[in-house]
DNA sequence: GCATTTGTAATAGTAAAACTATTACTTTTG
DNA sequence: CAAAAGTAATAGTTTTACTATTACAAATGC
């Protein structure tokens, strides 16, 4: 995808940074700074204080844009889930066919990134690999359902829903369209880092071409089952 | 299942704990309140200060039998997994056909757990909870490869394996056994946690017979998809 | 039978992480 | 150009995760 669309700017929930980090330089560079952290020492490793060391400014300046690390994943989290979203609409429009559009869909989800210059401070990359990685994280807490009521997953609930209207047009009688896009989010991640971690409990290796015919026989074969 | 097997052990690595937790009753003591604590608390907020209040013991004493929380994290999972092999191997003996073993298997893994009496100090319905919210944060870090080869994924990895040739005995040409076996058990809590919390992203609710004829459908169309 | 070793647990720490209060400086705006 | 608002640095506190040391009890050896 080429800068076409210039400075395009995803929503992100408000009650998720203090001030907004797109807002400013130093915002800006706290995003493309915790990304490279985050996916080079993990979450549990990377702290405020590290971040402020790797971008000059003392840990307490990055408390003014976000609460704590943990809304700061479910930024970056979101702002992927909201990407990916945009790239899913780019790669099914002006396309008739229901299941072409599926089949565009799953090669938007599950090709690996390569950097996009839509958005020059985010590196898409070494994002998804953190969405790979971390993403359960964000969601998998005693707090969920308050931070579900805040509009956190936002993004995420977007997404499936895209997903979701695409197996309905295919076929308006499958009973499972919610749980069929959502797996197909969540097992994309799951099999790639299988595939790069335990690759013994998995099939698939670090080629994207068999990820997506795996899904592309999955949703079809499920979706037109006893059709 | 009833206590027919007594007193069953299950083979945990090694390495996960300093002393065996299981052969002595403040090790059992440990196991039982680590699982009502993680379940109740999370893990994140889940500290052996805790633990040792609940138990009566200072904290340095769980340190005898874990080396950290992550370890007995690892530890709990494991055990999980392996009495979950034993289920599905209870579940499939005796049956001749391949395709009622594995709808066997399916239900087997699948079942929300009722407490099992044949290991009387671990309550299998709570940790079940923990598996389900978890047991994802023992694998996703840093430091998986180095605690791969120190076996500690070996209960699940063997778990993967059972369901494996269960789907090559049903078509030895299928080409991804292995990513649909550990498909089958993320997804299954992926779901279950879902339904449970953000019900809008799924259309599983708190019923079994859903989740299980779900996978059913799944497993079949695509074990057998072009066959 | 008593000394030695081994097992077990309590006290009292340390280091780092997570987060906050206060102050100072800089920019905006009425 | 003064008041208000925005921004960042210093210097904390609290909690978590983990460790070193000591004390006591049980088992073992000669």
């Amino acid at each position: 995808m080429h800068s076409l669309l210039g400075n395009l700017k995803l929503q992100i929930p408000e009650k998720l940074f203090v001030k907004d980090p797109d807002s400013s330089d130093l915002g800006k560079r706290i995003l493309t700074h915790s990304i490279i952290l985050i996916e080079s020492l993990g979450f549990e490793n990377f702290t405020f204080k590290k971040l402020g060391l790797e971008i000059g400014s003392p840990e307490s300046t990055i408390y003014r844009y976000f609460e704590n690390k943990h809304k700061l994943l479910l930024y970056l989290t979101s702002w992927y889930w909201g990407w990916l979203e945009y790239k899913v609409v780019f790669a099914t429009a002006n396309v008739e066919l229901a299941q072409r559009q599926l089949e565009n869909a799953i090669c938007a989800i599950c090709e690996t990134v390569k950097q996009d210059q839509n958005f020059s401070h985010i590196n898409e990359e070494l994002l998804q690999r953190i969405v790979i990685s971390e993403s359960s994280k964000a969601f998998l807490t005693k707090e969920i359902e308050q931070e579900n009521k805040d509009g956190f997953f936002k993004s995420y609930k977007n997404l499936v829903e895209r997903i979701v209207i695409i197996i309905r047009t295919l076929n308006p009688n499958y009973p499972h369209p919610k749980t069929l896009a959502s797996t197909l989010l969540e097992t994309n991640h799951m099999q790639k880092f299988f595939g790069s971690h335990l690759p013994s409990i998995t099939d698939i290796g670090k080629d994207d071409e068999q990820v997506i015919s795996y899904f592309k026989t999955m949703t079809l074969s499920m979706i037109n089952y006893g059709k």
